[in-house]
DNA sequence: AAATAAATTAATGCATACATTGACGAATGC
DNA sequence: GCATTCGTCAATGTATGCATTAATTTATTT
């Protein structure tokens, strides 16, 4: 009997048109847009009826979630939305600065092709176009792309779920701590550098500039999150 | 039989007493022994049945053993337990090379006392004990404390959590291969080595003596799987 | 005999029911 | 007034029911 892989592999998720599915995709969309914010509470008939579902389809996307740290299960209180702490951003930032650089420098060795990291120099371009014009949104969401397609490029699918549930706790604070600062001027020069190390091949010096990419973007948040007290968000 | 070490901190995940905690940890433990080994696949209905209680909290049990990557639901044909294929081994002990090391220096930084290291050197010693009786189980059972010590004494959750999920998914790949090979003479020593640095506050020695570590026994381990063609297990 | 269609079976996805139990406020005692 | 007890209410944890539909088997056609 042959290996019955059924069709293409997943691409984005395809939703599989599932009540939780549905349900995980809502709350997780109104939790990373604040519509569902830090702290926030409310029991599980509540999200039900908000969502026109039962409560077993939610309950199951809640468990999920919650898998993901997301959200906390509280036994006779319902839902919770996870605060995202100072505390929490150094934990992330510390296993983000711990893989994503060795991950981005075995990528590197495998020497991919100028078609292959086309994706890569189109987000940093973007990054660099949107800094021009003092576009932090558009900023953003290109930092962030650079980030998910290098995720996607580098083999590795445990590390990328993982990290990829990383990104979506800690984007939170990085929306609200985005406009705390000046423009990211040097953020994006290392994404360029970066950039041409993987294109030279270069793994060493990939790892050694990503990591201090994200060192220094460590340091510059938490900063930001302790000199305005945003102990908590 | 290990007696169940429970860190004299919280006891986080103190049974809740609830079922799906049952049924999550009984499927659990007849994943890891291989009682129910990689492959295998049932429907829920029978599940429920074996546990002796219905779908409902087997279910929720399975969703989070999914997320953790022991499982696999499949639509119509019920669960299925995830074979451990070579690619996956190096995918997880990529992911461990890069995480221990850095997890383990920082907290050599802290300069851990001689009585916090305590444990580890308990662990370390009966490792090199079990090594001289040839004693394989509880030589692996040292180890797998060691490292999970480690992981407790270092401070950060989500690192935790993640690099014993690894570990759970890792584990029956272990128990097979452990026993075709030599004993782990030189496992031992470097985890001794570890240890004096730690004690020594020296977290770059730290760092790089674990890196190698990891990435031995990895060699190592997919070197077994290779050559005995053990593709999946 | 191969191919196709119809019938059967059974597993999931979801809704709903319900007992238990914690939370919270009212009533009570000091 | 403050602490305590009691009662009500609601949320969870779990069981059960059921429609849908994939998988499988049987029947039918060629």
């Amino acid at each position: 009997m042959l290996p019955k892989r059924e069709g293409p592999h997943r691409m984005a998720e395809a939703a599989k048109s599932t009540r939780v599915e549905a349900a995980y995709e809502r709350l997780k969309g109104e939790i990373r847009t604040n519509r569902m914010p830090p702290g926030f509470q409310a029991p599980e008939p509540e999200i039900a009826l908000r969502l026109g579902m039962s409560r077993t389809p939610v309950r199951e996307a809640l468990i999920r979630l919650e898998a993901e740290g997301l959200v906390e299960l509280i036994p006779r209180r319902g839902v919770r939305v996870l605060p995202i702490r100072a505390e929490d951003m150094r934990e992330i930032y510390q296993i983000l600065t711990s893989l994503e650089p060795d991950a981005a420098a075995r990528y590197a060795e495998t020497r991919p092709s100028d078609q292959e990291l086309a994706p890569l120099e189109q987000a940093t371009a973007d990054m660099e176009a949107a800094l021009e014009s003092e576009d932090l949104d558009t900023w953003a969401e290109a930092d962030d792309r650079f980030h998910q397609i290098l995720l996607d490029l580098q083999g590795n699918r445990r590390l990328k779920d993982f990290v990829r549930a990383l990104y979506d706790q800690a984007h939170r604070a990085r929306v609200v701590t985005m406009r705390m600062r000046g423009p990211p001027h040097r953020s994006t020069q290392e994404h360029r550098e970066i950039l041409n190390y993987l294109r030279a091949g270069d793994g060493d010096s990939v790892r050694r500039l990503f990591k201090q990419h994200r060192t220094r973007s460590a340091e510059e948040l938490l900063a930001i999150l302790e000199k305005y007290k945003l102990g908590q968000l």
